[in-house]
DNA sequence: TCTACGTTTCAATAATAATTGAGATACTGC
DNA sequence: GCAGTATCTCAATTATTATTGAAACGTAGA
């Protein structure tokens, strides 16, 4: 469960452009993730600031990377997601569902587009 | 529906200490919220760096303020962080329910404490 | 082993954010 | 109006973050 520490770290993290691009972008990609150089691409940052800027993120637990060959593989790590989500929830909800109830609607609309909810 | 800028500000303003803490006690509060003074107290602050960070959040979106007598009483902007809630959940969820399920028992833990959840 | 490639580290700089204290403003009650 | 209270604005300072380019590092293939 995340504290509120944790999660100043997170939302520092996410608050600034080129960031939520990344995020944004790894989420996408999948737990495959994407190499550095191509996460740069995408995002549009030169090779060194994404550096920084990935570092960042490591350092708030938002991504993770492995080394392949020649390239680092940066990807997204869902659970420290989940977890600020669950914080900004249950903050958010201390005896006041009308902050929540709305998110309901976005998670099912967003979670089950077809009926069909995440057997998982 | 909000939109990356607007999340990228609302992520910032989130991302401090102080910030963070007083939009906390501003949920806490309720929809009375609660006077400048007494959440300088609460949060530990000056009064001219409160007034800083409250500046901040305004222009995020996530808190707002109507004058009552000589004070000023700041309350939470509740549509604002459910709007911010459904944007993580959003773009989390982009085809990858993993994120968001776990999400989901947070919610329903926090949401709907008597089993009658969002049937909209 | 040499060279090329992908990425990081480092140091310098530029830009932005946070904190402080003094003074200004807005309201209240006398 | 005057005195007092609550809060804000402003300017100065300090602290932190972002950006840049050059150089270093680790890996792969010839």
């Amino acid at each position: 469960m995340m504290d509120s520490t944790q999660a100043v770290a997170a939302f520092a993290a996410l608050g600034q452009e080129y960031r939520l691009s990344i995020v944004r972008a790894l989420v996408t990609a999948g737990p495959d993730g994407l190499a550095a150089g191509v996460l740069a691409g995408e995002v549009g940052v030169s090779s060194t600031n994404l550096s920084f800027h990935v570092k960042e993120l490591s350092r708030a637990g938002l991504i993770q990377s492995r080394r392949d060959g020649r390239s680092i593989i940066y990807s997204a790590t869902y659970p420290a997601l989940s977890d600020l989500i669950a914080f900004l929830m249950r903050d958010c909800c201390q005896g006041r569902p009308e902050v929540c109830t709305p998110a309901v609607e976005a998670l099912v609309a967003c979670c089950t587009p077809t009926g069909d909810v995440a057997h998982a």
